[in-house]
RNA sequence: AGUCCCGUAGCUCAGCUGGUUAGAGCGCUACACUGAUAAUGUAGAGGUCCGCAGUUCAAGUCUGCGCGGGACUACCA
């Protein structure tokens, strides 16, 4: 017989991944997937692209995972789903991976290397991975094309991107600022703010801080603040804090807050023991003074001790200290212009007096506040910037994180000690040195370590460093109120993170750095003259080819580096002949209107604007593809890691909402991080991190994906566990691929063939068939909710119920009989129609998760169904609706009952230890409602067979028999009598089987609480029995259940040949027989066993497929077998 | 400091619009079953549902305040 459902040894999860995923390429059913839908609505996902420069970890299994699902789903609901794969190619770490490569800094670029060599190399070293991120994509089963990504650094895609900035030049939204920013030195580049937050960038670190000096200068409005409080000999100090020492000789302020209270506090200095006095906030005196000195005589100090005497000697507010002068602390520079408005108190908002002093030391060089109030106050405090060799005004710190040449003995130095190459650095950074200096000049009032947070550089490692840069900035701000209210069409999962989160950040957002000075990524499309009086923003190769032209007609320049492009020709080979970066970009130079030379701002832009800017760069908008991007904007689906709330999610949705004022996406899922299964943080450095390609090889891709999807929501953090996988893989998997095999195996014997135009009709089949079908519907209906809502982790669970608990352990537990016995019957028929469908739908069901098993299950059902009826893949089905009219509540409600009367017989047996096998007379379940007998005539013969019983009596309402109990009914009673509730529940109580009698009789019951009347009624009421005396009972949810556990002979011998006949069939599989095999059989002659035989010889006979049986006096050959108090020997042989 | 998430059995997690014995799986113990067997059944042990206060007849569930863990944002002088 031909077998037509391939069956199998074992489980081998692994191989299947690895068989079917062949079997999709030799096919290309990713490709059919999408051209099958073709004129179908289409479900557009965007693919945020990661950069092939690093190695993919187990998190992008989870992301990806997510993106996978929901695509995988929405093609089986009939959508096309175009889902384009990219890359991420420029950006810093590009470069700094060829720089180490070359074994080059950034200075050398231009100089030793040129541009294009430089470039070049990034543009090699960008794709490096990509085999390793390709195999991955393959074996980890996400489906993406990814034989026409879109790739960042093409000319096609820059060329997008300079339209979309010339549009937003075009709206006025671009300008060129100067501001501090995040610098990272040994980068050579600013960072943007999603850089400087990215996670792990902020780090503890103990740095050397000081509380500063800062002499007062006696001037008039010093006497007029301080009056009698000083004399003239004193030495008066303002006292700030700093965690940054080398920052100190840039001070040029001091910022007070206006209502903060401050004190003059007169004491010693604790290094040079010289009596002074110091101002600092009120309320952080007791933190730098011991209370037990307070007040002590000042000529009682020894001039030595550390018991140093203080006296507050003057009290005001920070506005009594503004426009105070002081003498510079450091003064090795003096600001270039204005320097007669530094050295002054100033007042900020932001001052607080938790930490320091209250008065903050103010370097508008070297902070974003600090540049902010010294703007503000009036006249503007200079900043500390100097003239270099060429006139121009720069910081005492250079682009490299060095003191410049006006810094004296430190000029040359880095400022931090972590900028020099390892082993370069000296014993006492510029900080420690500033101390000690400090110190010995009676300008340090206390030196401490302290160890504080600080952000670093997420590529280098390195502190970072707030620094003047000049700027290209993205207005965002003016349009805040347009991206918050178009955040609000967007559907987040979770919810909280597209409200709070985003919502937050967008309310809060600042305008977008664009630029970054290096050399791999797209340059600024800007030129201007010298005096930068005159620029122009360029939007397409053929504007700046035009440009060109003139130039060379000026004579501005020699060659045309765009000569052989030719506008308007879309073919890549023109494009081909294009390179946008910036060896080739920087050596133009324009003709300004007034025939003066313009050369490009220097700057590329955020390698984010690159990816946000995805939606129109993958398809050349606009100069390309208009309809097809018409049909594929907004995506309506996008996911990617909680952590691209500030990136990705947040370019796309600025980019959209400033050029198209339209969402990006419609949807968002946003996943949550992976940890290790003891809820940290995975690295590489500890060695907790899983590697994808060794977890997916050993478990197989779909144990993976499901575990990581029903394990946790998807926005909850997953700690990753490989047990967890394992037991998905027994669980989930092994579960559904017994049953498969259990089909397979009976369905082979008996021939069985699906056939979807001839089955059975529904209504006439069995309960237990109707039962499990309504449930497979329902679980259609909450399977496909689910993913519609984008609950994946709601509707992996429950499929993993339905197999496990309402397909394996109870429909094909409870029919195994209906298979095995006898020839093919309708009720055969029906039962293999039944469990195919089931495992049919499920393989649907779960392709979306689990896509690879889900396809081999497919296929091994449907591989000998006839062309035209079935697909070549899982994946190329259409779902279709759930059938409703399967759907039978009542079924459900009485195979409820059916398991729980079964589960409490196994109880009762267990409790008296009486097997199942043993085969019991009767038992008898209390039922006081029409319904509930209905119920459990209903099921009866189910319950039977399962817990081996042979009848089943319902006791209906038989006074005296049944011993009642009555529970009120909260939920009807509660909001009727409120604050008496406790005492009804009391009272109720307290009925006994009379109060009972009567309540149910006269349909009322009548009590009296706390003088008031109460009408209690039957439906306010519970009633069910507790006992039946006499017999073993049991009672759990309201049900009854009384077993007979007399043992008649006739049921001890049925007992017995149910032993033998368990004995026999593992005798039969032991030997290796087919379950098909017919077998002779010869057993040895025992005490009681010779009756039992006779009166159940057709039972035996039929079910070991036994077609002699003998009895023997003597066997000596054969199987030892005892049970009960039974010892005999049996041999079988195949006949 | 702010925003958001989380806190239920040893572990991983359910618990809908408040309703009176708080659930599942894994793990553990014991017993059974075993012609699906890398399964399965039954029973047992294991919970002040993070704490406190409030709203309510009734709170794991709603509100407030704390505590603990995490993510993010700002600042970190």
């Amino acid at each position: 017989m031909a077998r037509k459902y391939p069956e199998y040894k074992q489980l081998n999860l692994s191989g299947i991944s690895q068989e079917i995923l062949k079997y999709w390429q030799d096919n290309n059913i990713f490709e059919e997937s999408i051209s099958s839908r073709e004129g179908k609505p289409s479900f557009t996902f965007y693919e945020g692209p990661p950069s092939a420069n690093g190695l993919p970890g187990i998190h992008h299994v989870m992301a990806r995972s997510i993106k996978d699902i929901f695509c995988r789903f929405k093609t089986l609901e009939g959508y096309q789903v175009k889902r384009k794969a990219g890359w991420d190619t420029h950006g810093l770490p590009v470069e700094l991976g060829v720089e180490k490569e070359l074994g080059i800094t950034k200075e050398d670029i231009g100089k030793s290397i040129s541009v294009e060599a430089y470039n070049e190399a990034c543009k090699k070293a960008v794709m490096r991975y990509t085999d390793v991120w390709n195999d991955l994509t393959e074996k980890m089963g996400y489906w993406v094309d990814m034989d026409d990504p879109y790739i960042t650094y093409k000319p096609k895609y820059m060329e997008t991107v300079w339209w979309l900035l010339k549009q937003l030049w075009d709206k006025d939204l671009m300008y060129k600022g100067y501001t501090i920013q995040p610098y990272s030195p040994k980068a050579g580049t600013g960072l943007s703010s999603h850089e400087v937050n990215m996670p792990g960038s902020y780090r503890d670190v103990t740095d050397t801080t000081i509380i500063a000096q800062f002499p007062a200068i006696k001037n008039e409005a010093y006497s007029k603040t301080f009056g009698d409080a000083v004399k003239a000999d004193d030495k008066v100090y303002f006292l700030a804090w700093t965690t940054t020492p080398w920052t100190l000789p840039s001070n040029t302020a001091l910022t007070v807050g206006k209502k903060i209270e401050y004190v003059m506090v007169e004491t010693f200095n604790m290094y040079t023991h010289e009596a002074q006095k110091v101002v600092l906030a009120k309320n952080l005196v007791g933190k730098y003074f011991k209370a037990e000195q307070k007040d002590q005589p000042q000529a009682d100090y020894d001039g030595k001790g550390k018991n140093i005497p203080w006296t507050i000697v003057w009290e005001g507010v920070g506005a009594d200290l503004l426009e105070l002068r002081y003498e510079q602390l450091l003064p090795y520079a003096l600001p270039y212009e204005n320097a007669e408005n530094a050295f002054r108190v100033i007042s900020g908002d932001f001052v607080t007096t938790e930490d320091g002093t209250g008065i903050v030391h103010t370097a508008p060089t070297f902070g974003a506040d600090d540049a902010k109030v010294a703007k503000e106050a009036t006249p503007p405090v200079p900043p500390m910037l100097v003239l270099d060799d060429n006139e121009n005004p720069v910081p005492l710190v250079d682009l490299q994180g060095k003191f410049t040449k006006h810094m004296g003995e430190y000029g040359g130095r880095y400022v931090k000690n972590e900028y020099y190459a390892d082993g370069e650095a000296p014993e006492k950074s510029v900080d420690v040195e500033i101390a000690i200096k400090l110190k010995e000049e009676n300008k340090a009032f206390k030196v401490e370590k302290y160890v504080h947070s600080y952000p670093h550089c997420w590529r280098t490692d390195k502190p970072i460093l707030y620094y003047p840069l000049d700027s290209w900035f993205i207005n965002v701000t003016q349009h805040k109120e347009r991206l918050v209210g178009l955040n609000k069409e967007i559907n987040w999962k979770p919810k909280s993170t597209g409200e709070g989160r985003f919502g937050n950040w967008l309310e809060n957002a600042n305008d977008w750095n664009l630029s970054r000075s290096r050399y791999w990524g797209i340059p600024l499309p800007i030129w201007s003259t010298e005096d930068g009086t005159e620029r122009k923003t360029f939007g397409s190769v053929e504007e700046l080819k035009a440009a060109c032209d003139e130039a060379i007609k000026a004579g501005l320049m020699d060659s045309h580096p765009f000569e052989s492009f030719e506008p308007g020709n879309m073919d890549e080979a023109n494009y081909d002949t294009v390179d946008l970066h910036r060896n080739v970009v920087d050596q133009i130079v324009l003709k300004s209107s007034a025939g003066e030379p313009m050369r490009r701002e220097s700057d590329l832009i955020d390698v984010w604007f690159d990816s946000g800017a995805m939606p129109y760069a993958q398809l050349h908008y606009p100069f390309e593809n208009k309809e097809k991007f018409e049909t594929q904007y907004p995506a309506d689906f996008i996911a990617e890691g909680v952590d691209q709330t500030r990136g990705w999610f947040y370019t796309l949705h600025t980019i959209a909402g400033l050029v198209f004022d339209s969402v990006a996406y419609k949807n968002v899922v946003s996943n949550g991080l992976v940890l290790d299964k003891n809820g940290h943080k995975m690295s590489k450095r500890l060695g907790n991190a899983a590697d994808p390609f060794e977890t997916i090889l050993k478990y197989g891709a779909d144990p993976v994906r499901w575990y990581m999807i029903t394990n946790a929501q998807p926005w909850d953090n997953l700690k990753f566990d490989l047990e967890g996988i394992g037991e998905v893989q027994r669980k989930f998997f092994g579960t559904l691929y017994n049953t498969y095999s259990f089909f397979a195996l009976y369905a082979n014997i008996d021939g069985f063939e699906w056939n979807a135009d001839q089955q059975t009709n529904v209504a006439d089949r069995p309960e237990i068939d109707r039962w499990v079908l309504s449930r497979l519907q329902v679980l259609k209906q909450n399977v496909m909710n689910s993913f519609n809502e984008y609950e994946p982790t709601r509707a992996g669970r429950a499929m993993q119920q339905f197999v496990d608990e309402e397909l394996s352990n109870w429909y094909v537990r409870l029919c195994r009989r209906r298979f095995w016995k006898g020839e093919m019957s309708t009720d055969k028929q029906m039962a293999y129609e039944t469990l195919y469908e089931c495992l049919f739908t499920v393989s649907q069901l779960m392709s979306p998760i689990a896509p690879f098993f889900a396809d081999w299950l497919y296929q091994n059902l449907s591989s000998h169904l006839p062309e035209g009826s079935k697909e070549k893949s899982v994946h190329l089905t259409y779902l279709g609706e759930a059938r409703a009219e399967l759907i039978d509540e009542r079924l459900n409600d009485r195979m409820k009952m059916a398991q729980q009367l079964s589960s409490m017989v196994f109880s009762l047996r267990k409790r008296e230890s009486i097997k199942v096998r043993q085969p019991l007379q009767k038992m008898m379940v209390p039922a006081l409602k029409p319904e509930t007998v209905e119920l459990i005539e209903s099921i009866q013969d189910l319950v039977l067979s399962e817990v081996n019983v042979k009848e089943l009596e319902i006791l209906k309402d038989v006074s005296g028999v049944l011993v009642k109990k009555v529970k009120p009914d909260f939920k009807k009673l509660g909001p009727k009598y409120g604050k008496l509730m406790k005492q009804i529940a009391g009272a109720v109580g307290k009925f006994d089987q009379n109060d009972i009698a009567k309540l149910e009789e006269q349909g009322h019951y009548h009590l009296t609480l706390e003088g008031q009347e109460v009408e209690l009624l039957i439906e306010d009421v519970e009633v069910s029995t507790e006992d039946i005396p006499g017999w073993l009972v049991m009672t759990e949810n309201g049900i009854t259940v009384a077993l007979d556990i007399t043992l008649s002979e006739e049921l001890k011998n049925e007992g017995i040949a149910r032993e033998l006949v368990n004995r026999i069939q593992n005798l039969r599989k032991d030997s290796g027989l087919e379950v098909t095999d017919r077998i002779a059989l010869r057993v040895q002659k025992a005490d009681g066993l010779e009756t039992a035989i006779s009166e159940n010889k057709g039972y035996i006979t039929t079910e070991t497929l036994t077609e002699t049986l003998e009895m023997t006096d003597n066997l000596t050959e054969g199987l030892e077998v005892s049970f009960d108090e039974i010892n005999t020997k049996i041999h079988l042989e195949k006949v």
